[in-house]
DNA sequence: ATGAAAGCGCTAACAA
DNA sequence: TTGTTAGCGCTTTCAT
């Protein structure tokens, strides 16, 4: 590697002072005759000038950095997507994005701590579910952007999943494949679960098509579907089809019940989609993609909302809504 | 938030200069009376004194960071375990981690140029697949830790994980397993599919047990198996079983295979394990826990490979070997 | 053992 | 229009 090349260096070439280096490169705000101006741009481009960003953080108090505290980095796979996409649009804006991992062990307050030692140009926090979260005053004042959750105070503007029409367009999918019967194996414990109930129950009066109560039923016991809680979806699954009439289509509150349900629905010897169709939440590729038949899915909007996030962050997008709904995708395959 | 306390407050208050201070503050390394350190050390305390890392930064032209240049921000989803533990150990030892996505339409240098600017204590390079990468001169330079990669030159540490142990390992359990018999569905185009192979064999030659040589097979068409190659696993398998003898094991490159395997055979009404047992490579656990029966597999060994960076990129570790080999996992379920 | 002063590289305020 | 001077907050000589 070359030799750091300083403003200093690039001023005594020219035989001019460093302010006006530094004033001609940063931006066209200062005042200077064009002539100077494009003298000092050359010289920087030709000695590689690269400033010293934390020479000028310092003077400046901030940094070019997008800072972003994860509950658990993010765990769920598919939402690895968010932090891509935060990070190319934020390099695009010119912003480098620091993570740091905050969880059980390690409270968000001492994730923001930390972020705020960097003097960072945005703070955002980002959970694994969405949810609601209930920031401390300080945490609140702190930061800039929740994604994937919204704080209980309502001050903070958030990016979320619209979990409400996701199922609502789904299940319209599913009313516009002939499908009249739908079982939903929905995700417990958690709000998305909840939102997409409402929009379950919304798509169906909106063709004034009764749900079947007891046809919702949770993937799990337990207050969550996580890695290790008990799955019901066997048991479920086997008890819906042996119903009259049966449904003939089950909706999966993510892609993972759905390979639970495949498995439960082989075992039955019951094919998809001709005897039972199958649907579901997330598009988790790499599972959706190679399940036999391919899954029709909803899509998280996770790049989408990265973008946004970063777009937001970098104040570029004047954050309109208080809370920012980003829309899935219908991934069609032939499961349904 | 409170207001920021400043060497100079802590300094005022006492009566003391602010080199006094800084000295009391930063290691035991400048001799002063002891009751003066303490003195400083509690009024630091009682006032809340958090350093500025920039100014020091600055100073010191360090600031601590561990950065992480990463090909696709490694969207592999098991690999995340990869960043959070670097994150999780790295703040532990007073280092944040900031990541950068290179890939296709951004080079490595470009990556490394950026995470330079913010002069980390240390800068890793991690990739989505292991293998080898051919860094040029000035970015192995830069460059103090390759993770699941390593350089051409062979100047570089690297952290990668052990494949030839892994398939000789669980080979060896199948043959622990009375199993004699074993396909294998390698991943094409990749290191880690040779390195298996390599491992296969080994085992095979240990027990002084023939390979098969028709039986190894690759995953999909083309190069890579990514979410778009095209599967040869249905064929594979339908071939495999109508076979005579046919195999006793599948032995799969990832869970992915594993999870085309089980629908394959499905299809083919063949039950796991009593007709033919299945394994794998990953421990991708929401596909290896779901699938029925549960699937056995070799874990990755990721969160060990974040872990051992992070403690070589902090200096803890002497960079013993040049190459780390990091050691995969057993996780036994039924499938076998 | 402690203090004073210089300076890291940059930009903001004030002069010229 | 350009140069000079002050810092940003910290650490590091060099004196004391």
């Amino acid at each position: 590697m070359k030799k750091k090349v300083h403003l200093r260096d690039i001023a005594d070439k020219l035989g001019v002072s460093v302010k006006t280096v530094s004033g001609a490169l940063s931006g066209d705000s200062i005042r200077m005759s064009e002539e100077t101006r494009k003298r000092i741009k050359a010289a920087a481009e030709e000695l590689g000038y690269q400033p010293n960003i934390v020479a000028r953080g310092m003077r400046q108090g901030v940094l070019p950095i997008i800072s972003l505290v994860a509950e658990g980095l993010i765990t769920l796979p598919f939402a690895t997507e968010i932090v891509r996409s935060l990070d190319n649009t934020g390099r695009a804006l010119g912003l480098s994005v620091m993570a740091t991992n905050v969880g059980s062990a390690r409270g968000i307050d001492a994730g923001v701590a930390e972020a705020l030692r960097f003097t960072p140009k945005a703070i955002a926090f980002a959970t694994m579910f969405h949810r609601e979260v209930t920031l401390s005053a300080e945490v609140a004042r702190s930061i800039d952007l929740t994604i994937n959750c919204f704080d209980a105070g309502g001050q903070v503007p958030a990016v979320v999943p619209d979990d409400v029409q996701a199922a609502a367009d789904i299940v319209s999918h599913c009313f516009d494949k002939g499908r009249r019967r739908i079982a939903f194996l929905n995700l417990p414990g958690i709000l998305a679960g909840q939102l997409r109930e409402e929009g379950f129950r919304a798509a169906h009066a909106a063709r004034c098509i009764p749900v079947q109560d007891n046809w919702l039923l949770p993937a799990t016991r337990g207050a969550h579907y996580t890695e290790f809680a008990m799955s019901l979806v066997q048991p479920h699954v086997t008890a819906l089809m042996a119903a009259s009439p049966r449904p003939d289509t089950i909706l999966c509150g993510n892609d993972r019940v759905a390979l639970e349900v495949y498995g439960a629905l082989h075992r039955l010897g019951i094919a998809i989609p001709s005897d039972v169709a199958v649907a579901s939440f997330d598009n988790q590729a790499e599972i959706a993609r190679r399940l036999d038949p391919p899954l029709t899915t909803m899509a998280l909007p996770h790049r989408a909302m990265g973008r946004r996030a970063a777009e937001i962050l970098a104040g570029i997008t004047p954050a309109e809504a208080q809370i920012q709904r980003i829309p899935f995708r219908l991934i069609e395959r032939s499961s349904l």
